[in-house]
DNA sequence: TCTGGGGTCCTAGGACCC
DNA sequence: TCTGGGGTCCTAGGACCC
């Protein structure tokens, strides 16, 4: 039998945080997404005090001083180390890997012996190497994966590991019988509501819905997710992410911005980190969006949003010349008076750097140099420091940066900001 | 005062072509 | 008066995920 494991951290962002302070054992805590504004990780004890994930921070002041809540800033570059050393222990366990997301990884286990204890040994590996706490869920699809995932996380009888594969049929349907459908892993809210106006609300109803009905009723992704459901194994094991077809930098400002002066520096900062990532994935943009908004929230004051596509016709990696087509179309979508909130971009028509086409007018001494240029600067500020080296039109002083009021350092990847034992 | 950011896929509808 | 059929491509919007 196919056989497919996922492996998850539990509340990572808080346990990660957890690793370098230990005092936050036991208690309250979340982490908080950019500016400090949603609930994005929460610690055992915050989800049993009805803290709900994505809940505006603002709105829990009184909650959590009466609990004594702990709320700290995201530190991404933390986790994301911390991730890296999680990923390759698990690699260890098998030849094939899918690392979904930052805290989830596939293994492909199939035709492996003992898989219960195999996931236990996983869990004890990570636990042991790099301190973080693990679920197993292991099945014959990756949708049942992520299910024995969730019933090994809530269910303490299982210690951490759920193998779906060694459970009688009758006993998973039971299980099954149990849980509502909009846990499973492509079932939105939506979904799960047009669900049970068709008569399906649990896990076990849906494995059995008639494949048609549902396709009718939603869309071919979810007749995949009946199949998977039902031990048909759809979707494989993705081991090697395909390069981005678009990347998006955005950020909430730290306070409204007004002034185009300012909206200019944050596109600039945003195309700036934009062309980074597009240059590691070795693609050139064939065109950038720009747009900005006001804040949805505040009804009371003037709303105004609008996003602009200016095409890039010789496609391009050069920071200097994506900048210079964010701001052409940002100078296009302003208007004077209103308080914005937030600005983005987005590179599209994505194509990989070896075919760019080429013509009879191409400036080849130019592309060699803005090349060059470009080379220069990652690897400046991959060694020194990511901003070590900007364009001047980003600014210093930068008012409208995100707020992070409780960041913690940067133990692992910062050597002036390494865990101190005494001093 | 204060409500995240970055992705994917699917579908429908319009423009355009032969 | 009569006004096809089929294909592609693009875009916008919806739904979902972490």
């Amino acid at each position: 039998m196919r056989a497919i494991a996922l492996v998850d951290c539990n509340n990572f962002y808080v346990s990660c945080e957890r690793l370098f302070q230990p005092g936050l054992e036991g208690r309250p805590v979340v982490v908080l997404s950019n500016n400090d504004g949603c609930v994005v990780s929460r610690s055992q004890e915050a989800k049993d005090l009805g803290i709900k994930m994505g809940a505006p921070w603002f709105q829990l002041q009184d909650v959590a001083r009466r609990h004594g809540i702990i709320a700290l800033s995201s530190n991404y570059t933390l986790y994301a180390d911390l991730s890296s050393r999680v990923m390759r222990l698990l690699s260890r366990f098998s030849p094939q890997q899918e690392i979904y997301s930052i805290d989830e990884s596939f293994l492909e286990l199939t035709g492996m012996a003992d898989l219960t204890r195999c996931g236990q040994a996983m869990r004890g590996t990570i636990r042991q190497c790099v301190g973080i706490p693990v679920c197993v869920g292991i099945a014959s699809s990756k949708t049942l994966a992520k299910l024995a995932n969730h019933v090994a996380k809530k269910q303490p009888q299982y210690a951490g590991v759920c193998n779906f594969n060694e459970m009688p049929e009758r006993d998973l349907d039971a299980l099954l019988a149990e849980i509502e459908a909009g846990e499973v892993w492509g079932v939105g809210r939506r979904t799960a509501a047009g669900l049970q106006d068709m008569g399906i609300t649990s896990v076990l109803d849906l494995k059995r819905a008639p494949a048609k009905r549902i396709r009718a009723g939603f869309s071919v992704v979810m007749e995949r997710t009946v199949a998977e459901l039902n031990g048909t194994a759809c979707l494989e094991l993705d081991e090697l992410s395909p390069p981005r077809q678009q990347i998006i930098c955005s950020r909430s400002f730290g306070m409204p911005v007004r002034a185009l002066q300012d909206l200019e520096q944050a596109v600039i900062a945003y195309t700036t980190r934009a062309a980074e990532k597009l240059r590691r994935q070795h693609s050139l943009a064939g065109g950038i969006q720009v747009y900005v908004r006001t804040n949805p929230h505040k009804e009371k004051e003037p709303q105004y949003q609008q996003g602009i596509t200016v095409p890039l016709p010789d496609p391009t990696d050069d920071t200097r010349l994506l900048c210079r087509a964010a701001l052409d179309g940002l100078r296009q979508i302003y208007r004077s008076g209103y308080a914005y909130q937030k600005a983005g971009v987005m590179i599209t028509g994505i194509i990989a750097a070896a075919s760019r086409p080429r013509t009879l007018f191409d400036d080849v001494q130019a592309q060699q140099k803005s090349r060059s240029l470009m080379a220069t600067l990652d690897h400046i500020n991959r060694s020194m420091g990511s901003g070590t080296v900007q364009l001047l039109g980003e600014g210093v002083r930068k008012g409208w940066a995100m707020r992070r009021g409780n960041v913690s350092r940067r133990y692992t990847t910062e050597w002036d900001e390494v865990a101190v034992v005494l001093s």
